[in-house]
RNA sequence: GGCCCAUUGGUCAAUCGGUUAAGACGCAGCCCUCUCAAGGCUGAAUGAUGGGUUCGAUUCCCGUAUGGGUCACCA
């Protein structure tokens, strides 16, 4: 025993804080709630599954009236990337998951429990790494990465289990008398558990999603202080979830693997366990197989996906809930008026197989969720939005807000006839286009859309157009306008009755819509829009006319 | 390969041993209709597989298959 704390000491010279002093430093927090975190790499922009895991975090959290703290695990320099953080938390904060404690840009962190860098906290490691050797429960080893590739290509040829265990642990055979030696003599070492587990022998324990895991317990002398004298996750999150007083880990599903090291180094430091929830991983089709949403290959992998687009937040984070727990959906087509967050996720509903991102499923809960608004909550929306991510579409509806708003209001204003074409504030580019007078002479710069037939020839399309043009009276409401539709109908041939049509075909040029079709096509260049006359009132008179006559002298 | 997790329609899935096996998305058809969208109605489509346990199994147990994860001085 006098041995290790010697050892120990030789190792930390510096170093007299004890794991008591931190116990003091971090005590047990003075709350009823949940403590749950999000803990992301620094290695780039928001995932979607990340994404995911920190909103179930924040939930839990939010419902208990727990802490939700963002942690920054950075101890991999190698594959940090620069200005993540920046990225990360600015990514969060617009899909309104905000931590309460912890990073919180770059440059600031917030709470009593931090530093929330893990890079910030090597003195906190380096205390309970030497905790671990006093008790001789971790030991250096001077290995070097030569001789383990050696050992592991041994293990390969011997169809033996890879690792750093057992016989194969060459340092933890070292009497402390040769450690301190090697210490003394300024060999270089990195720090490892001394496992004490068998692997022959199962442990459990409780998953809050999977319920009771039987797994073998851990025996490999894992590395926790790395040469470059940083932790690994493994020690980096037993240490920090302790002093920062987590109560629920919650992750992705490859962490289940490694608990039994994380128990073990619970165990080891004298700490309480936390409670585990591990989540399935978020696939997507590929194939005839389903994968793993990949960043190089899934646009919707990033988060980044849904905002360039302008998806509604709120759309995402509902198909997430839904995903979350799929009894979110019943439970919002019972509570239309309420805020999502009402809605009580609970882990225990959550599906442990991992499930496929469905994109149609976040389209139909977008579409569902844009109806809904008013053309102004609409359209501020997506001013927002576009000023942002698509300075076209900000600058097209800025010509003119009270025209753009009495676009958006088509079909919208109405609870009975909910237009649902707009799945994300970029289709506006697609489908609402023909509003804006430059946008649609470069539609129709390479001519119009009309289709001839027999008996549809160009002559007739422009007849069309000629007598509706003369008898048009822009004042006219709805039931006028459309009669004197059916009158230009009738007068050159067309039926203006859709049943009689049927009946009788052949007796006729064509019916009404074909009319309704042609004035469409005039006004709109398109052959499906919304209500034609709804269309004509917004862009007004004198446009209406002139597109018309311009149409008409297209054809000549 | 070892270990772990999973497996109900194309997708998301409900069922706490007894159901005509819900619902949603998607798909098809019909109705409504100036086109489209929406809406209404209808339809096709599911318990991977082999054994047990039980009066009875989608539900519990075991094997097999398939899919996924994991076996680093990465997280």
């Amino acid at each position: 025993m006098e041995k290790y704390i010697e050892l120990s000491n030789l190792m930390f010279p510096e170093l007299n804080k004890t794991v008591e002093d931190l116990e003091t430093k971090y005590p047990k927090r003075n709350i009823e709630g949940s403590v749950t975190r999000f803990a992301p790499s620094p290695t780039g922009f928001l995932h979607t599954g990340a994404l995911f895991t920190s909103l179930v975090n924040k939930r839990i959290a939010d419902q208990t009236n727990g802490i939700f703290y963002l942690r920054i695990e950075d101890t991999d320099k190698k594959r940090e990337v620069d200005g993540s953080v920046t990225l990360l938390t600015s990514e969060m904060k617009k899909f309104g998951i905000l931590p309460n404690e912890g990073v919180m840009s770059d440059t600031e962190e917030v709470g009593e429990y931090g530093p929330y860098t893990q890079s910030k906290r090597e003195e906190i490691y380096n205390i309970c790494a030497k905790h671990l050797i006093s008790k001789g429960f971790a030991y250096p080893c001077f290995c070097t990465n030569e001789m383990l590739s050696v050992t592991r290509e041994m293990q390969e040829k011997n169809k033996q289990m890879s690792g750093y265990y057992g016989i194969y642990a060459r340092c933890r055979n070292l009497s402390v008398e040769e450690m301190i030696e090697k210490v003394k003599s300024g060999e270089k070492y990195i720090i490892r558990l001394k496992s004490s587990g068998n692997h022959m022998k199962k442990i459990s324990f409780i998953d809050m999603i999977r319920g009771k895991i039987d797994i073998a317990e851990n025996d490999q002398d894992i590395v926790i202080i790395k040469s470059d004298n940083l932790p690994t996750y493994h020690f980096a999150h037993v240490v920090d979830d302790h002093f920062m007083r987590t109560t629920h880990v919650m992750r992705g599903e490859e962490w289940i693997p490694s608990v039994p090291i994380h128990l073990e180094l619970f165990t080891k430091m004298g700490f309480k366990l936390p409670k585990f929830a591990h989540f399935p991983t978020i696939m997507v089709q590929d194939g005839v197989s389903k994968r793993k949403l990949s960043k190089r290959k899934d646009k919707e992998a990033a988060v980044s996906f849904f905002l360039n687009n302008g998806y509604p937040i709120e759309a995402v984070l509902e198909y997430l809930l839904s995903v979350i727990n799929s009894d979110y959906e019943p439970w919002r087509m019972k509570n239309l008026d309420k805020d999502m967050f009402d809605f009580n996720i609970r882990l225990e509903k959550m599906n442990s197989a991992g499930a496929l991102f469905d994109i149609f499923k976040l389209n139909d809960i977008s579409k569902e969720y844009i109806s809904k608004l008013t053309s102004k909550e609409l359209l501020d929306k997506i001013l927002i939005w576009s000023k942002e991510y698509n300075q076209e579409i900000f600058d097209l509806l800025n010509i003119d807000l009270v025209f753009s708003l009495k676009m958006l209001g088509i079909e919208r204003d109405n609870v009975k006839k909910i237009r649902k074409d707009l799945v994300k504030y970029e289709d506006i580019s697609t489908s609402f286009i023909y509003f804006f007078d430059k946008k649609f002479e470069e539609d129709i710069r390479n001519g119009y859309d009309f289709e001839y037939t027999d008996k549809i020839t160009k002559e007739v399309v422009k007849q069309v157009l000629s007598k509706y043009l003369e008898i048009y009276n822009h004042n006219d409401d709805k039931e006028l306008w459309f009669s004197r539709v059916k009158l230009v109908a009738s007068s050159l041939g067309f039926c203006s009755d859709m049943k009689e049509y049927k009946l009788n075909p052949e007796k006729y040029i064509g019916n009404i819509s074909d009319v309704a079709g042609i004035i469409r096509i005039s006004i709109t260049n398109r052959k499906n829009t919304p209500d034609i006359y709804a269309i004509m009132q917004v862009l007004g008179e004198s446009k209406v006319k002139s597109r018309i006559n311009n149409c008409i002298n297209y054809l000549i």
